[in-house]
RNA sequence: GGCGACGUGGCCGAGUGGCUGAGGCAAAGGACUGCAAAUCCUUCCACAUGGGUUCGAUUCCCAUCGUCGCCUCCA
């Protein structure tokens, strides 16, 4: 079984079922205002490995991960650029599915709207209030963090040291809360404001309540993962935790988060990449498996550097794969390797080491390659091995696909003019072909020509 | 000020108290090929610095230098 690290705990401890063979997860998914960086990306494709790897062992798995689609940040732009805040919405969600569908990013089981959960939240924030636990002020709402038992857990930090290092950042809404740390559950609206209506007065959800009330009524108490950014650990997921201890609910067993992308040469990358923040200006240059291998590559709780020379790399190993993909295509398959198969779990139980594990897919890759020029037996399992991992990883490796008739006329000549002996006629066919963008290759069977 | 991460070969990026340590990319040489491509083989002598613990450290401890993140709304 999977053992991954948990932010709560600081220790890698297997990941505990609440019911035998369906994992409940949730992700923090995306505020909508604006297009979907690297950092959407990397933690995108994090979660989607982890979720088609744990279906891959033969798990049910039902993901949760919400759109956040009211938000201070949506209302500051919809008034910059003069238009109805749900065009900014609408737009930006279709906007990040695309861009999901591209890294191959599979749909959540379920897509929460903070939206469609306001009566929800506010019930939530009204029992909060019940039970002393949270306040009203005049401009809102607020959960007094110091009625949670053990606040700071994720933060790993105690409040009194939280509030210390502060610096000289603004508190928001200082002057009417009882407690520094104290957040913002209900946003009391301002003239022009989106606004729901609540006991205390027409307003908007904070932030941190969405989370909670999708993910309890969705997955229900106590659901196993509870995953996003690193830096959604704190505050954001530190308070989701907070409104559900103070509520003595059970909230997620286990906490995941992934690494951050490091630009470490911000100048020299928008040199050559152009913006290469925006996810969308990446996946237009390069192929967009090209970010999944990288991070395959790389620890999900390591930083990962996203930069020209990584990226191309990436691009040169998928090369090395889909040719493997295409020189195999024909080739019987068997059962898969079992010990390649056992070797595989080993690394990807233990905290999802998807570089060893990529490792594994290499060296399988040339072993393949090495019976498949034997004409050995075990080229068939050994394939089928690699393909199965490559499912896990949700690679779709590119074999090659439909050849036009008049391609395929010509990889016919090529043949035939080797056949003969004519040079000349042969390089120039290739040189042709190669032109046209295809990559042409020379086999027991003739000439295979694909793109 | 508090909490935490990290410094590995040309680049990226794993890992381990003891034949000096994956994998990818790049480069070089070789096999194969009419030549290529694909494939395979070989090579490319790397673990920030200074101490300490130890029979032995890149791996443990301390210090130093350097990089970075979080500490109220950013995946």
């Amino acid at each position: 079984m999977l053992h991954l690290y948990d932010s709560a705990t600081r220790e890698v401890r297997e990941l505990a079922l609440r019911e035998p063979g369906t994992v409940s997860i949730y992700l923090c998914g995306p505020t909508v205002y604006g297009p979907p960086h690297l950092g959407h990306g990397r933690a995108t494709l994090v979660y989607d490995v982890l979720r088609r790897y744990l279906e891959w062992t033969g798990l049910h798995v039902r993901l949760a991960s919400n759109i956040t689609d009211i938000d201070d940040s949506i209302i500051n732009r919809a008034n910059r650029e003069n238009r109805p805040w749900q065009d900014i919405t609408h737009k930006c969600e279709a906007v990040w599915f695309e861009a999901m569908g591209k890294l191959g990013v599979a749909r959540p089981s379920d897509v929460p709207h903070a939206t469609e959960y306001v009566e929800q939240m506010v019930a939530m924030i009204g029992e909060l209030v019940d039970i002393g636990r949270a306040y009203n002020t005049d401009d809102g709402v607020y959960l007094s963090v110091e009625s949670v038992e053990d606040y700071g857990l994720l933060a790993n930090q105690r409040l009194s040291d939280m509030i210390e290092g502060g610096g000289d950042r603004e508190v928001f809404g200082a002057g009417n809360k009882r407690h520094p740390a104290d957040f913002v559950l209900w946003k009391l609206a301002k003239p022009g404001e989106p606004s729901w209506p609540s006991p205390w007065g027409d307003g908007r959800p904070g932030w941190h309540s969405e989370c909670v009330v999708m993910s309890l009524d969705l997955l229900g108490e106590g659901f196993d993962l509870h995953c996003g950014g690193m830096d959604l650990k704190f505050p954001h997921h530190e308070n989701e935790r907070a409104q559900a201890v103070a509520l003595g609910k059970r909230f997620a067993n286990h906490w995941m988060h992934n690494g951050f992308v490091v630009d470490a040469e911000g100048e020299k990358m928008s040199k050559s990449l152009g913006n290469v923040a925006n996810l969308l200006d990446l996946m237009e240059q390069y192929d967009p498996r090209a970010y999944r291998m990288l991070l395959l590559q790389s620890h999900y709780r390591g930083p990962v550097t996203v930069g020209q020379d990584n990226i191309d790399a990436a691009v040169n190993s998928l090369a090395g794969l889909d040719a493997f993909a295409a020189r195999t295509s024909s080739i019987d398959v068997a059962e898969p390797d079992a010990d390649v198969l056992a070797k595989f779990r080993d690394r990807m139980d233990d905290d999802l080491d998807t570089p060893a594990a990529t490792a594994l897919l290499f060296d399988t890759v040339r072993r393949a390659n090495i019976a498949v020029d034997a004409e050995a037996p075990e080229a068939g399992s050994l394939i089928a091995a690699v393909h199965e991992m490559c499912t896990a990883f949700g690679l779709v490796l590119n074999a090659g696909g439909d050849v036009p008739a008049d391609i395929a006329a010509k990889a016919a000549a090529l043949d035939a003019a080797r056949a003969a002996k004519d040079f000349a006629t042969a390089d120039a066919l290739r040189a042709e072909l190669q032109a046209d963008g295809w990559t042409v290759e020379t086999t027991k069977t003739g000439t295979q020509v694909r793109r």
